[in-house]
DNA sequence: GATGAATGAGTCTTCATTCAT
DNA sequence: AATGAATGAAGACTCATTCAT
């Protein structure tokens, strides 16, 4: 990549993450690329020159966004930490996202309704690859004997569910901060493996 | 209420019913009203016959699920029988109209791009109502000693968190039938309270 | 006209007064079938049963306030005063009605707007049957040296133009009653004419 | 103001003008943002790229309209002549306005039931403003002798009134120029004065 | 690379009108 | 005579997308 390409890129990468700011505060059918280009300084048609279009430019927001975090929670499953403790780490961590990249995390919800199928498919398997980490931390704590559960794919469901959740009520409960919610719910989600 | 009336109170409320089966399968912007009206083999103009506007219909669909489910966990949490038994029912109940009504459930996830403030506020107070259910269920148990939360709230948000993801996977996972999920969640749900 | 002829005669009258009213108010395109018949505590449909259609019940509405104004002028016309008090009187008859009837009189401003062909023609008529009865006045003026005019119908349109404006800024100007109005006007506009 | 601006300005006077053409044929209501488009050979899309919505078109053709007028009557004020020649040049200038730009005059009759309160008061003043160059002429008229009334705001109304009247009746009396009728009026209307 | 301008399909909404009862 | 219900055509407005410059 020379000079120019990574100007591009990174040009690109701010263009996602005002993307996200703004899709998150009015949605998907709400965040025009008027709204989006003007938040960032440029008019409608230089997003054109960036992204083919607006499903393209969504995608790529979901995308790399989901990239980061998987390769954070990737890096916990790698700690030499035991698996309660990983499991703690990735729920802590996760929660810390879904508040904090609120954002993007909307676009994650429904996203039939915003993608077509070629990319339906392939977030999808972002996803997935994303839930097997948690699979993974389970079931190394399901052999070395800290967690005892049998239907482990839904217990990790239950887990993300719960945890995913919070953004439906987190902005509006002022009196807690992201530290102590995700105590609670780590202290509680963990009673579920055990 | 006469019999003009009746009828018409039947075919406002058939009109919601099909109204929330289409936002559910399209989302909020996808559904135009041509569509619901189509769908009702009605025109556009009927529609508004019987609902001010858009938002209008949407919110008198959210009314009328949340009324029908609010009642029938009240019912629940009225019946003779222990803490334990109730949680488990209530959540039963509860995936089951997450599953079933999934329509209506949709649209309780991001109320604000969707109803004016008016219309907010008297969604989050319905909701409210119905969280207050659970919250009551979870305190009778803790009084005879079947729980032992400390952090309530957070439990129950918890709860119904992990539960109302389930439409989120539900339809691609198409082994489990909707009893065993059931099952399944409230076993491990339940852990959290004791 | 047998008695169920005259009561059908009564309400119809009623409506167009009810319509003018509300014409005046709205605007033609502002004052729509559902706001009369709401005024009448009737409904939409009702109206149809009287009055063939919207431009029907418009034109109603003009013939009946144009003919009552028509009559009264005539009589104006016919009592045993000198000229200069007629011209007088009808100007502050007019005025009187410009003003309490604005209703009406708006309709009249632009009836192309409005009113299709064969209507249009009738409504000029009429008018000019109106117009025609200052002419007589200020005819027999003439004939009997009071006046001293040349181009009659001129004259004739300054003083009804004068007049007819009345209305645009009468209801802001609220300290001077129609009667002080009536006098002032009536005293210049005679000027013109001598 | 550079080339590309002053372009964009002198598109949107093209299109006032225009749009005054249509709203003068068809009243507010008749004349679509489809039809003026279509006189400008545009799309109703690109009228919007210039316009925020059909009131801001209309205030701005408006606003343009008595602006010149205004400026105009201003400097016949200012001339070197007597109240008398003023007054003349005044009546027949706004008489020649009347019926040429009878397109935008007819906004002016109503304007309640087009603009909302914001326009509305601004409409007010700027026609106040216009009118009062009248009433400066009739008050220097008065001090210089030329002129002799008590009711001098009345008079300028009389006098407006009469003149604005003209568009009513003036294109069906096809035998008459402007000229003369200009004539004519200021002859008699300034009687009025005297 | 970027912009101003334009397009056109789509969406909500209004309303005169009709008609069975 | 009157009503509730329904229709359908029309209109304002939005927005993703395109393209010449």
């Amino acid at each position: 990549m020379n000079l120019r390409e990574k100007k591009a890129a990174r040009k690109k990468e701010d263009i996602l993450r005002s993307a996200s700011k703004i899709i998150s505060r009015r949605g998907y059918n709400g965040a025009t690329m008027e709204n989006i280009a003007a938040e960032l300084l440029m008019t409608k048609g230089a997003l054109y020159y960036y992204f083919a279009n607006k499903e393209d430019l969504l995608y790529q927001c979901h995308y790399l966004i989901l990239s980061e975090v998987s390769k954070q929670v990737g890096e916990i499953y790698k700690e030499n930490i035991s698996s309660t403790e990983k499991m703690k780490r990735a729920i802590t961590f996760h929660i810390e996202v879904v508040i904090n990249e609120k954002e993007t995390f909307n676009m994650i919800i429904k996203p039939e309704l915003i993608f077509s199928d070629e990319h339906i498919s392939l977030i999808l398997q972002q996803r997935d690859e994303y839930a097997s980490i948690f699979d993974k931390i389970i079931q190394q704590g399901i052999e070395n004997g800290e967690f005892a559960v049998k239907e482990k794919k839904m217990a990790r469901m239950i887990i993300l569910g719960a945890v995913n959740w919070i953004q439906q009520w987190y902005s509006s409960e002022g009196d807690k901060n992201i530290e102590d919610i995700a105590d609670v719910y780590a202290k509680y989600l963990l009673k579920i493996l055990t």
